[in-house]
Order: structure tokens, then C-alpha cells, then sequence
DNA sequence: GCTTGACTTAGAGTTAACTATAAGGATTAA
DNA sequence: TTAATCCTTATAGTTAACTCTAAGTCAAGC
């Protein structure tokens, strides 16, 4: 079975040693296998774990709470509850983050719609012409 | 015209004075009006101009760019390009994230429906057996 | 007059997640 | 055999964005 070093996990990860070292250190990576003189032996499954745990990060999880769910695996069956409640708070996290970002997004337009009309106007007054011009017009 | 105290509109913005203060000495806030004593007087258009650094900040803006943009509203209508590219810039930063987010997302979910497998089967060796049926009946 | 809340400058502390260096050792590929 | 890459422990530095304390002042409301 193909394995990997470290540099090239860290490579495909977007990472450097220096972090996977760190993950390991703090617990994240409790199943990597190691050569006799204690090189580091990346699986492709490995990696795939990997790639959870930076799925888990980018929604904003502390790498505290990411090793609660490590130990959980590493606990077996008897942890099956915590962990899908754990997936499906993060699923809820999630879906709140969307939320929040679409409103972000819906300031964002308003403001690039705003600089357009400046911009072709050539002035930011432009806007507060607007409403002089509706209360005169009224 | 009402104004506000930096702990209202801390408590407004789900913010703390010190965070307001912090801001203010960064640049964040130039047009914050004082009483002749010192006390800052926040009006409605403050309160709405901090809600945007606000935005930008959910963008994952830094703060000192953040200043570059308010240094430009200073600046007036020489500037209304670069402020406009900045918007487009943000929402071309707000669609990636949009997207890596979808992407997060169905990663959650598949291990939310992973683990609801595997709590209705009592076991997580269901996923493991699953691949060894199809091999075995195939 | 006393409390509350505002202000200032200056600086220290916090937190998370790296990121790096030192010092020494082992292994592997050209 | 030499360079590159890996390892360790231990420790220190970095960065961003706060967060707070100290020490002293000021002003409004009860």
C-alpha cells in the first residue's frame, strides 16, 4: 500500500510539517503508522482524515473540540451518539454561517451598486441628490 | 438629532466600549462627533457606518484594510473607484466562500447520514460490511 | 456631594493557531 | 559521501483582534 511523507501530505493538504507536527502533537492524528526509525507513514486514509479535520476547522471548530471527536473514534461504537450530535451541530453552525453570509452578501451588492452609480455619475453627491430631488418632486 | 453613548452602541452591535475605543484608535471611526468635554456622540449614520466595518470584518477583512477604506470615504469622489473595486474584490471573496462552505456542507451531511447508519445499526462496522456484501453477492 | 460613566495614555495580558529555531540524531537517494 | 529529509524535545516568536488595568481627570444626574 502506498504511503506518504510528511512534506508531500503536507503538500497536498495546503499545510506545512510544521502544522502536522502540531496536530499530531495535540492529538488530532492518534493512527499514523511510523517506519522502525519513526518516520511518519501517511495512508491514503490518513489523509482522508485529514481532509475531515480541515473540513471540521473551516467551519470555525477549535482544535480542542476536534480531538474530543478523535478520541471518540478512537473509542469505538460506544461514542456513535456523541458524534453524529457533534456532525449535526455542525451541520446547524453551518447553516447559520450560510445565513450570515448571505446577508453579508446582500450589503456587499447594495454597496457595489452604490460605487456604480457614483462612479458614473462621477460623484458620491449623486445619492443625496436623490432624495432632495423626491422631497422637492413630491 | 439623537446621539448615543459608546456603551449604547457597544451593546447595540454586540460590541464593547473597549472594542469601540480600539477601533476609534485604528482609524475605524473618524467622524464620530464629541461633546466639548470628550465624550463621543454617536449618530444613527455612525452607528450604520460601523455596521458595515462590521460586514467587512464577517468578510474576513482585516482590520488595517478596513482603514484603507475609510481613509478613501475621507478622501471623496477621487476615490470612488477604488472603493468600488473593493466592493467587487469582497464579493468575489464572499462567493468563494459561499462555495467552499457548500462544499463543507456536504461534507456534514454525509457524515451526519454516516453516523445515522451506523446509530441505528448499533455499530460503525455497517460501512465496512456494506463494501464486503457487494464484493461477496456481486 | 457622591456615584456612575465618560475620557486619556500607556502598556500588559489573552487566545488560537500556527511558525520557527536550536541542537542533536537517523535514514535515504544520488 | 554528501545533501536532503526525516525525527525528537523544548522553547520562543508571531499575528490579529481584542481585552483589560492603572492612574488620573471630568461632568452630569440624584
Amino acid at each position: 500500500m502506498k504511503t506518504y511523507s510528511i512534506s508531500e501530505v503536507a503538500k497536498e493538504l495546503n499545510l506545512t510539517p510544521y502544522t502536522l507536527r502540531y496536530y499530531d502533537k495535540e492529538g488530532l492524528m492518534p493512527l499514523v503508522e511510523r517506519t522502525s526509525s519513526g518516520i511518519r507513514l501517511f495512508k491514503e486514509s490518513d489523509i482522508a482524515a485529514l481532509k475531515v479535520i480541515e473540513c471540521l476547522k473551516s467551519t470555525g471548530m477549535p482544535i480542542k473540540e476536534i480531538k474530543n471527536f478523535i478520541d471518540w473514534c478512537s473509542d469505538g461504537d460506544s461514542t456513535l451518539q456523541q458524534r453524529y450530535d457533534m456532525f449535526m451541530e455542525r451541520k446547524a453552525t453551518v447553516e447559520a454561517q450560510m445565513e450570515e453570509l448571505k446577508k453579508t452578501m446582500e450589503v456587499i451588492e447594495h454597496k457595489c451598486l452604490y460605487y456604480k452609480t457614483a462612479l458614473d455619475a462621477g460623484t458620491e453627491d449623486i445619492h443625496k441628490k436623490a432624495k432632495i430631488e423626491i422631497s422637492v418632486t413630491k
